[in-house]
DNA sequence: TAGACTACCTTGTATTAAAAGGTAATATGT
DNA sequence: ACATATTACCTTTTAATACAAGGTAGTCTA
C-alpha cells in the first residue's frame, strides 16, 4: 500500500516530465521524415515515451492550426488512408526554438544538481 | 502580429517544459540544504526557471502530504518566521526517481535527434 | 503609529493529457 | 458475399495543475 502510493507519485511525476517535451518530441519525429499519427506513437514508443491516441491528435490538430504542420492524405496498402504530416518553414524555426529551449532546461536541473 | 503568436507559442512550449521538471527542480533545491519558498523561488528563477508564489505553495503542501518534505519553522532576523523544508527519507528515495527519469528523458530526446 | 516589506496561504481560471467512446475504410476468413 | 478484425481517423468528458489575483499577518523603520 504504501509501496503503491510511492509508486504512483513517482509515474505521476514521470508523467509531468513526459508532457512537458511532448510537443518537442512530436515535431522532431516529424522533422527527420513525414510520418501519420499511428506512426508517430510507435517511435515515441520506441523511445520509452508512451503517448496514446486521444492526446496525439488534438495535439496534432493544434500544431496544424498554428501554422507549424501541414499533412496530405495518403493511401495506404493496409488499411484506411493516413494522413502525413510534414514540417512547415515556420514549424522548422519552432523546432530550432524548442531545442534551444530544451538546452537551456537540462543547463538549468545540471546547475541545480552543483 | 505573426511574430507575436510565434513568440507566444514557444513561450507557451517552454512553460510546459519547465512546468514537467518543476517538482524535481524544488526537490533537488531542498536535497541541497533546507530552504523556505521565497529563497526556492529565487534559486530556481537564478538558473532561469521562473516560478510564483501561487504556483509553488500549494505545492510545497502536496510534497509535505505525500511525505516527501517536511519542515520546522525558524524566527528570522528580517521578517515573519519562515517554513524551513527538508527531505524526509521518502523524499530523498522519490528524488533518486526522479533523477534516474530525468536522465531516461534526455536519452529519449537525444535518441529522437538521430 | 503608519507604511513598507516579507512571509504565509487560498480561490478562481484556463490549459491540456488521458480515458473512453465513436465512425469509417480496408483486409481477411469462411 | 458477408461478418469480423484491423487500422485509421476524431470527439467528448474528466481530472490535474500552474498561474493570476487577492488576502492575512508578523516585523521593521522612519
Amino acid at each position: 500500500m504504501e509501496q503503491t502510493d510511492f509508486q504512483k507519485s513517482l509515474d505521476n511525476a514521470e508523467a509531468q516530465m513526459r508532457k512537458g517535451v511532448l510537443e518537442f518530441a512530436i515535431l522532431l519525429v516529424i522533422a527527420k521524415k513525414k510520418t501519420y499519427a499511428n506512426e508517430i506513437i510507435t517511435q515515441l514508443q520506441d523511445v520509452k515515451l508512451t503517448v496514446v491516441e486521444g492526446t496525439i491528435y488534438p495535439l496534432l490538430s493544434r500544431l496544424k492550426n498554428s501554422g507549424l504542420l501541414n499533412y496530405d492524405w495518403e493511401e495506404s496498402k493496409a488499411g484506411p488512408p493516413r494522413k502525413y504530416y510534414t514540417l512547415t518553414e515556420k514549424g522548422s524555426r519552432f523546432l530550432a526554438g524548442c531545442e534551444t529551449q530544451w538546452q537551456s532546461l537540462e543547463k538549468a536541473i545540471a546547475n541545480l544538481k552543483k
